[in-house]
DNA sequence: TTCCGGCTTGTTATAATATAACGTACAGTT
DNA sequence: AACTGTACGTTATATTATAACAAGCCGGAA
């Protein structure tokens, strides 16, 4: 399943929201209920297969799978095409950042939009 | 209107999902519909006196609010505090990195969480 | 004063996104 | 076979958000 929901998302290098992939998996012949695809995305983003656009509830594939590694994902609103760049300064910086308020990050986001 | 959605958060230095609002409202009297209440954040987010926290579906009061100005956001699991750290460094670097995939930024998100 | 135009707010209905709770199936291990 | 862990299925519902249109308010032009 996990291999599933990857697949559009990998082949087009786009921005997939569940809904639209459980509508592709349905057009296909599988008959899946919100829950079935909720997990996989899940999952695939936890073991950094996917990342989870957040201001789009949108996931894309890995581009970088090789590794776990601080990138930087980007999108654009009229193709929805994203891809992602490795970006290990952005994180870098960020718990000095916080820090001036006291804050320890434990997890960030970084999205780009054109 | 606006005044009143941003008086909790602001208060607070809290983040609030816009139906935490509304029930606020709604217990201090006034009688709204979720349109109402949307379209407040959305305004005061759009002159940058709120900060839309996306990967929570929250906003906050701005922080810095005499200028608009590159910040970085920040917030808490357990307490839902938020704070507000200027940051034109990551924004600045952001152009160059997206570049590398061809892409030209026209806005961003960055959140960190702890 | 009245009318007009733009803006904010109100109302109804519904869309889009997401998860809780529980049940089933199967694979590997013992 | 019984046990365990994981993924998958199903039903129902919660949460987040917006479309579409009506009504009120206010400032300036006529």
């Amino acid at each position: 399943m996990q291999a599933e929901v990857l697949a559009a998302p990998r082949r087009d290098r786009a921005l997939m929201s569940a809904y639209d992939v459980l509508g592709q998996l349905r057009q296909s012949g599988l008959r899946l209920a919100p829950p079935t695809m909720y997990r996989a995305p899940a999952a695939l983003t936890e073991r950094g297969r996917a990342h989870r656009f957040e201001s789009l509830n949108a996931f894309m594939a890995c581009q970088r799978d090789q590794h776990h590694h601080a990138s930087m994902p980007a999108t654009c609103g009229d193709c929805g095409s994203a891809e992602e760049d490795l970006a290990p300064g952005l994180g870098d910086e960020m718990p000095g950042i916080a820090g001036k308020s006291g804050f320890v990050p434990a997890r960030h986001v970084i999205e780009v939009h054109r």
